[in-house]
DNA sequence: TCATTTTCTTGGAGCGCTCCAAGTTTTTTG
DNA sequence: CAAAAAACTTGGAGCGCTCCAAGAAAATGA
């Protein structure tokens, strides 16, 4: 590839001039430029390369979006809360005149990803592993992690998940629902994994932030009610696993009632209904976590806990791009109410 | 910001061996290379500055995504297609290591954007002005155009548009259909503009060369039933425009079949026939486009012009990656017949 | 102890560009 | 027509890093 040096050769200019005819054709004069700009036609010059550019300018004009820990990029992109995030994300971006860099990266890569990612700062999805937020830090950009609170002097904004998986049971037990099935998320590759009442080390409550956050919330609502956590089953699948639906419904035959903790898994859930003919909620109701634009369009509409996804991803850029002191956002979640739960049968 | 120089005077040793600390440990003695991670450490350095390696090693190893020029990246992946098209894109790159780039731009800055955006190539979503494929060329980059076809030397991905929209009207002449409404994209900003039949100046057939194809289409369809496009009434509204629905049913009340250039306008016509009590296809058979998950999942399941859009943007994506000789890429489509069409009322 | 080998460290060159002070040429002015 | 002003062009410095040939130091062997 040809260079501004050797473009300059080959009109007879220097390389700074054929900088200016490039950047500020007004300081050249129109004959000069003409020469230059065909010389540079001739080898086939491509324009200022923006690496020597970037080294002088310092910055890439660009934040990194790394997905949570269980998903890869096109994962994520399928997934109605992770669009919706993204969306918000771009959003930002696009205000500020910013590039949104999608970077991959499995578990063992995603420390050295962070190492030499080409951008200004990150967004990190859900954090599982903790030492990523370790080498961010090591790495002195800005960044924020979404859905855990990595401490004061770390950007993060997370929803109150607690109190949302409270509202999700409480409406339930209102109904009258008594017998209940979680369905939650494995952070690790492979099929649903099945915690049976009574079986030992269930172990629930350890795992991801998130996870553990919306456990606790479901099991101080079943408390209120006089139900403990430790008699509903719980069921771990990946985030976009079409067999959770089935899982729940071979598992978990006599549920009236399904929680989880997306609006992706609750639709799972209501296609495997819809094939199985299991009627919701006449048989069995179901809710969904996120609220986003999707469970207003299933059939039926889904109950979510809701929070404003678009929002968060905006905000996350925002505070990535903006660079001001650390915060702690937590956002506040809604239980919306339609029509995917009813009364026990 | 410290540099390898800065932390090397503070370690007493050479820039050399800074960097070999960094990169390459194990050549270095392990008490010198102690005293130099604390002497970074004590600096504030955040490891080897990607910018630096960028210039000498030549690559970003990542390909932006400039999304067609109706939307701005976040409308984009708000779009069934759209982000089916990115999902795509993203498993190519993921599964290449490289970074997927979501560049903005409106239609005044795509220009510039293309000469300096901090990539390796281009994916040009369905482009709609013509310059930037020259500037894409200019650039000397890979560069892969979806939707259009630039000639030999530049690649491109497409659909059989044409073909698709005939056999979507086929089907419902077939049906018994024979009043029709279309409901096309409108590719500047605003709100819905009505084609009425028999209106001078209707220039439908101008336009973009997507929309172009697909009314072809429709229009040789309609031909072949004895019937002209000239009858039917045309509306264009943006993408994502939540009226469309609305704009279809006032302006065209007695079509018994609507056809539409996206499974996202339909969408939003079942939508809004949802909202007016409208029989989806009791009342009116309304037709998708692209085939999109999406479309499987509304009520009723959509009729579509079905094509694998995943499929498209990865194999978009691998052909930059490639690097290779131009190819034009036609893509088959297939009419996947579902609920959304009934013979008319 | 000195020669040889092995291990470690150094610093210059170069990646492609932008910036800018200084120099050169052209134009204007008195 | 010379001097002053304006317009244009030049080339070095520097952005932060990696690579690598060469040099220095330490370890080994005779």
């Amino acid at each position: 590839m040809p260079t501004l040096d050797d473009v300059g050769k080959a009109a007879g200019v220097s390389r700074g001039t054929v900088s200016n005819v490039f950047n500020r054709p007004e300081l050249v004069r129109p004959e000069l430029r003409e020469r230059v700009e065909e010389a540079a036609r001739r080898l086939g010059y491509g324009g200022p390369d923006p690496k020597g550019r970037l080294l002088k300018e310092g910055r890439f004009n660009a934040i990194g979006f790394m997905p949570p820990g269980a998903y890869a990029i096109a994962e994520f992109i399928r997934s109605p809360y992770g669009r919706e995030l993204l969306q918000g994300a771009a959003l930002a971006c696009d205000a500020a005149g910013a590039t949104l860099s999608l970077v991959n990266g499995t578990d063992e890569t995603r420390t050295g990803t962070i190492r030499e990612a080409l951008v200004d700062g990150f967004i990190l999805g859900n954090v599982v592993d903790i030492n990523l937020v370790a080498s961010a830090k090591r790495r002195r950009l800005p960044f924020v992690i979404l859905e855990s609170d990595a401490g004061p002097d770390v950007n993060s904004i997370r929803i109150d998940g607690r109190s949302g998986a409270m509202d999700a049971v409480r409406h339930l037990t209102a109904l009258g629902h008594m017998r209940f099935a979680i369905l939650s998320i494995r952070r690790t590759a492979g099929s649903a994994i099945i915690h049976l009442p009574g079986q030992a080390g269930r172990g629930l409550l350890a795992g991801f932030a998130l996870d553990h956050e919306r456990l606790q919330g479901f099991r101080d609502g079943l408390a209120q009610a006089g139900l403990s956590i430790d008699d509903v089953p719980v069921i771990e699948t990946r985030p976009g696993d079409p067999e959770a639906g089935a899982a729940v419904f071979d598992h978990c035959p006599d549920a009236t009632a399904i929680l989880t903790m997306s609006d992706w898994q609750a639709i799972t859930v209501l296609d495997e209904a819809v094939r199985r003919g299991i009627d919701v909620p006449g048989h069995v109701s179901v809710v969904g976590f996120d609220g986003t634009a999707e469970s207003t369009r299933t059939t039926p509409p889904l109950t979510t806990v809701a929070h404003d996804v678009v929002g968060k991803g905006r905000l996350a850029a925002e505070m990535v791009l903006e660079n001001g002191p650390p915060r702690q956002v937590v956002l506040p979640v809604e239980l919306v109410v339609r029509a995917s739960t009813a009364p026990p049968r």
